[in-house]
DNA sequence: AGAAATTTGTCCGTATGTATC
DNA sequence: AGATACATACGGACAAATTTC
C-alpha cells in the first residue's frame, strides 16, 4: 500500500534532509552515509524512495556511490571553481544562476541550474570547453 | 521473477538503443519517444526498467520528459557548421578566462578565449544555454 | 585462500497520485 | 469527465562488489 505524497514527493524530503546533515558537517566530508537498509529503517521508507533521494544528492553532486562499499559525502566545491576536476572527460554539476543566465532562463539569479561540461582534447591539449546549462528538474 | 543481468545491465542496452534511434534520426528532434507502456512491451522490460534507461538519455542531454506529455527527443547542438534552424540563437564573443578555464586552457587568468553561446528554445521556453570555449587563434 | 556477511545494483510486479489531453 | 501518460511508493528477489572473519 503506496503512501501518498501529498505535495513534496518523499525522496526530495529525504534527500533535503540528508543534504543538510552533509552541508552542515553532521556527515562530514568523506564520510560514509548511513546505509540503505539504515536509512530504510529511519525513514520508514522502502529501500526504492531511499535509492531515490541518494541519488537526488549524486545528481547535485553532494555525494558519490561506490558498488559494494556505500556511499560518500563529497567535498563541498565551492561556488563553481577549486580543482576537484580528475581526468573526467565530462562532468554535471549543479551551479547558481549568474545574471546572464537567470535572464534567459527567466529565473532568479543565484537559481539552480544544472551545468554539463565537456573537456575536448587533442592529445593533452584542450580544445574546447563546452559548459550546458538547463534547468533543474522539478521532477524526476 | 527478476530477469537475470549477466554483463551489460538491461536499462543500459536500451537506453544505448533509444540513443542510436535518436542520433539517426529514427526519432527525430522534437518528437515525443514511444510512452513507457509502448516501450515496455517492446523491449518486455518491466515499466521500473524502461524508466531507468529513459533517466540515462536525459542525464546524457538526449531527452527532456514533461509530466503527463512524454517524452522528447532533443535537438543536438553537434555540428558547428551551418546554420542550424532559427530555433537556435547564437553569439559569439570574447571573454576573459576565469581560474576554472585557464586552468583547462593551461593559460592565466583573465586570457581571452572566445565564447560561443547558443540558446536553444522550445516555443518560448529556453531548453538550454551552450557555451563552448576555444582559445583565441593566434593572430593571423 | 576461501566462505560468509554486508552493501549497493538490477529487475520485477503492483498500486496509487498527478498532470495533460 | 474520462482517457492517457508520467511520478511516486511499496515489496520482493537475485546479482555483483567489497569487506570481514
Amino acid at each position: 500500500m503506496p503512501i501518498p505524497h501529498h505535495g513534496q514527493p518523499r525522496y526530495r524530503v529525504i534527500a533535503d534532509e540528508l543534504r543538510k546533515r552533509i552541508e552542515s558537517g553532521v556527515i562530514p566530508p568523506g564520510a560514509l552515509l548511513p546505509t540503505e537498509s539504515v536509512l530504510t529503517a529511519e525513514f520508514q521508507a522502502s529501500r526504492g524512495t531511499i535509492r531515490q533521494a541518494i541519488a537526488v544528492l549524486r545528481e547535485g553532486g553532494l555525494a558519490t556511490t561506490e558498488h559494494g562499499r556505500g556511499t560518500y559525502a563529497n567535498v563541498h566545491l565551492c561556488n563553481r571553481n577549486s580543482d576537484q576536476r580528475s581526468d573526467l572527460e565530462t562532468r554535471q554539476c549543479e551551479v547558481s544562476a549568474d545574471t546572464d543566465l537567470a535572464a534567459l532562463f527567466g529565473v532568479e539569479v543565484g537559481a539552480a541550474l544544472i551545468e554539463c561540461e565537456t573537456v575536448a582534447r587533442r592529445g593533452k591539449k584542450v580544445e574546447t570547453v563546452t559548459r550546458t546549462y538547463r534547468l533543474r528538474p522539478i521532477n524526476h
